[in-house]
DNA sequence: TAAAAATACTCCATAGGTATTTTAT
DNA sequence: ATAAAATACCTATGGAGTATTTTTA
């Protein structure tokens, strides 16, 4: 049995006229009365009564039509899924996030995303660099917004913002009174840092902020999440160098400032496995693309 | 498209290998490859990546093998779903009955052909006579059992049961004392019996019994089934001239006794419509047929 | 270089067309 | 006599086969 046989039968069931149904198909009505019956021989039974002046459906027939409804209509679902699919308006995302990305991508990225491919099933899952990366490899995330440098050569790397350093200070703290801070000045302060678990590039990346102004940071706490250090820090618990877009966060007794020397920003890329083909992720990539432009001026606001 | 495609597809897709899937569908590789690429250009989409040393499915490919395996299942549904139909294993019956057939068809029938076709939805309907042969016309009802004599030209009848008539007479009636009774004994006597609407023939049958033993049988009590005459009968009320099946139904304070004249017996047939063709009919008047004739001894009982 | 898919072509099975017959009204 | 489906026969599209090429691991 084919599909055209499912189709005429459909045309004969509904006409109830071998003629006219030959005619709707654009076909001659030999041919429609051999295929139907080709179609009964190979079922065994009788679909249509046919007593010359009237065609009539047997109850086996009016049964199969019913079936035969479905089939065609799930046929051409089946295709309009596969081509959403395709296109990426249907299917499966996992996209992983650091804590700083919640205050510049994922904001503008995932509602727009969200808007724009309502039936791709998204799931986001926050993770430290160092975790998206392994994740990405296995194959487990299938897009991580992540905190360069990382080395891996399977991922391709796209920057999506770049944040200027700033510092993070009890307000009654001495240095607050000034708008601009020289790392220097922060020799003998005690600092809140991510562990080096969550990023190492981003961890080793402060420390060598440090190091080039001369000087060893003296760690006093570990923490594991951005926001854990700005709330150490309201708490008097010692001060902190983060990415500017967290300045976003207005957490009361804490202040930023701007950091003079020159410091290289804080990269965030969008990352992906190179053997990815999933057209939902290059939608969000291109969405990403467009969303970093647009935020290029707002990040302006953190750098010096 | 066709359901071949969906064939190969399938195999394609599960062997990951295109000659191995054609080895599989007794086909050589090429026109394999080309009802593949066929198909993926009428759909518009990319089925399978071909990295040429390995086949891979596509994101687009697996939702549409899904598609694929459920549409090819629901196909040998709708094909065994026609022969059920076909066969009378599958469908719809509407039986109309009479009062009588509670006592003697319907016991026997009705079970057996429920375990018979289980599948079937059967649907059991008491109606007099008269409405039945009116249902049956109209094709609201498949099959009928029913009371003789009927006329319609375009039902099908067969005698499934003959009862002989009993009288049925409060205990303690001088009449209860003998064996069997003569017609003629009865005329003094109020008669118990259903209304003419409820079925013309076994109306007028009883009346004519009365006529031919040279007497008018006084109706005092009108009622609309055969179990409503016999309580009558239990509350002294009058008699009645029933079927000997009813005998099944004992009921205090009466009692049956045999006729002694040679009266015609009450003739219980299945009726159905001549230009009806359903399988679940066929196969029900079979059955009827069957059980018709292994009731044909004890229906004896109840003769002379 | 070897394995596997794609391409090029050839062939024939069969879907579909034309002409005619059968059948029931 | 007519309308409609079935039958008979023919044609040609395209599905499937064979031989070969391309591709990449």
């Amino acid at each position: 049995m084919e599909l055209r046989h499912l189709h005429y039968f459909i045309a004969v069931a509904e006409e109830l006229h071998f003629s006219r149904a030959a005619n709707r198909l654009n076909m001659a009505q030999p041919p429609l009365s051999q295929q139907i019956q080709n179609l009964e021989t190979e079922i065994g039974v009788p679909l249509f009564y046919r007593t010359k002046r009237q065609v009539e459906l047997t109850g086996a027939g009016k049964v199969f039509l019913e079936k035969a409804y479905q089939i065609t209509a799930d046929v051409e679902k089946a295709c309009v899924a596969a081509q959403n699919t395709h296109q990426g308006k249907l299917g499966r995302l996992i996209v992983g996030f650091t804590g700083i990305a919640t205050f510049n991508m994922l904001p503008r990225l995932i509602p727009a995303y969200r808007a724009m491919y309502p039936f791709v099933e998204l799931t986001l899952r926050q993770l430290g660099t160092t975790d998206q990366v392994q994740a990405l490899l296995k194959e487990e995330l299938q897009v991580g917004i992540l905190c360069l440098p990382v080395v891996a050569s399977e991922l391709n790397f796209e920057i999506v913002c770049r944040d200027s350093f700033v510092v993070a200070l009890p307000k009654d703290h001495p240095l607050a009174a000034e708008s601009h801070i020289d790392v220097q000045q922060l020799a003998p302060e005690s600092f809140i840092m991510t562990t080096r678990k969550v990023g190492e590039g981003y961890h080793d990346g402060i420390i060598n902020i440090c190091r080039r102004a001369g000087f060893e940071p003296r760690i006093s706490q570990e923490v594991h999440e951005l926001q854990t250090s700005v709330s150490l820090v309201a708490a008097g618990m010692g001060i902190a160098l983060l990415p500017g877009s967290i300045q976003e966060l207005n957490i009361k007794g804490v202040v930023y400032r701007r950091i003079k020397n020159a410091i290289p920003p804080l990269e965030t890329a969008i990352a992906w496995n190179k053997n990815q083909k999933s057209p939902s992720v290059e939608n969000f990539l291109a969405l990403a693309r467009s969303v970093a432009a647009s935020i290029a001026t707002p990040e302006s606001l953190y750098s010096l």
